[in-house]
DNA sequence: ATTCTTTATCGTAATATTGCAATATAAAAA
DNA sequence: TTTTTATATTGCAATATTACGATAAAGAAT
């Protein structure tokens, strides 16, 4: 089919599998490293960091939009990038969930 | 095309992004979550808690195992499924980095 | 007003993913 | 040995993703 079934899922498990599947893209997770890595918003040049097509690129940042990772506000002509600090929350919520369990399970594994 | 052009990305970033694109999908989550809420290993079982066929469901299982974020041991004509310490950590460390710049960050924002 | 710069959208080709029925495999139970 | 039980693999249809050239849109600069 190619469509997930969402509906069987929890809302939960589906908005935890849309982030991470926003992240699962080696040139959006090189997004987010750049992003970070300047340590302030990014107005333009992020298409030139990147070793893909300006047109890619934009269909990149949409989908991190559309996964509410990161904001873009309108500065001009240019755009201003930032990462959305509540949506990545999230994700560090469920792997300290998982971290929590891991360590009650760890006697009782195979 | 279809294809990442994982070329052009660092390791490290093409490695994040397969563990997040494993995680990417309800069902998957839904897999780990179950794990999880269990405490220990699951010999079996494993289909009937999914609403999805046992193909399905296998096909599922071997992404998480490709991506080495879940373990299966043979247990004679059962599998046990566990959760990979180790690979997780690499996501919660990149979590983690980008909770620092974030802090850092916080200032200098738009 | 025209041109430049920046970003988005459209259209399209190549490839990947999702899901399942049918079938295979392999150990356990009868 | 035959039958169950549990999981994997194959094959295929429907849909999604990735990438980019061409083009559009919109504010900035001249």
């Amino acid at each position: 089919m190619g469509a997930s079934k969402t509906d069987h899922f929890t809302e939960k498990q589906n908005q935890l599998a849309a982030i991470a599947k926003a992240l699962g893209h080696p040139a959006r997770v090189a997004i987010i490293e750049y992003l970070l890595s300047v340590d302030s918003c990014i107005c333009g040049d992020i298409v030139n960091v990147l070793p893909l097509a300006q047109p890619t690129v934009s269909q990149h940042l949409k989908e991190l939009k559309n996964a509410g990772i990161i904001k873009g506000n309108i500065e001009g002509n240019a755009i201003c990038y930032c990462i959305n600090e509540e949506t990545l929350s999230i994700l560090q919520a469920f792997f300290a969930h998982i971290n929590n369990h891991l360590q009650i399970k760890k006697s009782n594994c195979c």
